[in-house]
DNA sequence: GGCCCATGTTCAT
DNA sequence: TGAACCTGGGCCT
């Protein structure tokens, strides 16, 4: 699950359900039983979310740093939690709330300085409300690195995971090997923007969907995605399946240690492309319609 | 029950 | 470049 847009979820999830109210803090698992003993009883003050980045603040007492990495899962609800399993890392529970944390690579106890520190060695992020794409652009307009890999270079920008960055390519026609100093400016505006609008959605739906109106399921008359983790996408594990635009066998390839995919036939641009013509012009070799998924 | 894989990152070589 | 780390789901036997 973890991508930013989860992440800006649970930190809006966990205001709304412990802002200002005292908590009950414990660690099943053992592992932050130390740090939970200190919290538990204390008033939850509120959380933040900064990349793939969650931090509680419990006031006086620091702040809990937790990185899902991987496979890091927080469950939560209102209402009683179910009982507690020995891989819990971290419960929290108020009067009518729940949360419990599994599998993190980080939850930790930070000070001001050290949650300072975090946020130094991090990008701007499309879903904080004050970053922009500025400082982003300054290192990708330098670098020989593919858009592919700086997209998920958290230096670069921050929040942006292995689902956003095929799909944001994919979306606007770009060949996810490009070295970052052959975009264009107005390009990486583009993405970013793109960004913005698909991980804000992300955060309301609490998953990730980025196909237009006109490749849902409903729309083409496809059967919608029941596999995966839900959400509806354009090439994102759907490798040798066909292109939901133009028909051709979505690709994959390992780059950097993680899974890339992308459409050969759409994405042969440097240059971000309208939504409609991907493609190209000519083209029709197949009929998108007949795609079958 | 075992094996593989996964929306991630860091550290060692 | 590879291993390690944390957990769970899917698929295999």
């Amino acid at each position: 699950m973890p991508e930013g847009h989860t992440l800006h979820r649970l930190a809006a999830d966990h205001q709304e359900w412990f802002g200002g109210r005292p908590v009950r803090v414990s660690s099943p698992q053992g592992r932050f039983a130390a740090s939970a003993a200190l919290l538990d009883g204390a008033e939850f003050a509120g959380a933040e979310a900064h990349g793939k980045h969650l931090f509680l603040d419990f006031g006086g007492h620091g702040w809990v740093h937790i990185h899902l990495g991987l496979f890091g899962k927080v469950a939560r609800g209102t209402g009683a939690p179910p009982p507690p399993t020995d891989t819990i890392r971290l419960r929290i529970t108020a009067e009518n709330a729940w949360s419990d944390l599994r599998g993190p690579t980080a939850c930790t106890l930070l000070t001001d300085e050290g949650k300072q520190a975090v946020h130094d060695r991090l990008g701007p992020d499309p879903l904080r409300a004050d970053d922009t794409p500025d400082a982003a652009w300054r290192r990708i307009s330098r670098s020989r690195t593919t858009v592919a890999a700086l997209l998920m270079d958290q230096k670069v920008v921050a929040g942006v995971g292995n689902v956003y960055r095929a799909e944001v390519l994919f979306r606007h026609g770009i060949d996810p090997y490009t070295p970052g100093n052959r975009l264009s400016r107005a390009t990486w505006d583009t993405l970013w923007y793109d960004l913005v609008e698909l991980m804000r959605e992300g955060v309301r739906h609490d998953r990730i969907d980025t196909v237009r109106p006109e490749h849902t399921p409903e729309a083409m008359g496809r059967p919608p995605r029941v596999d995966d983790h839900g959400g509806e996408v354009y090439v994102y594990r759907r490798d040798g399946r066909p292109c939901l635009v133009c028909g051709e066998q979505i690709r994959t390839a390992s780059l950097a240690a993680r899974n890339l995919f992308w459409c050969p036939r759409c994405q042969t641009g440097t240059t971000a492309q309208e939504p409609q013509k991907p493609c190209g012009s000519q083209g029709a070799t197949s009929e998108p319609n007949a795609v079958e998924v």
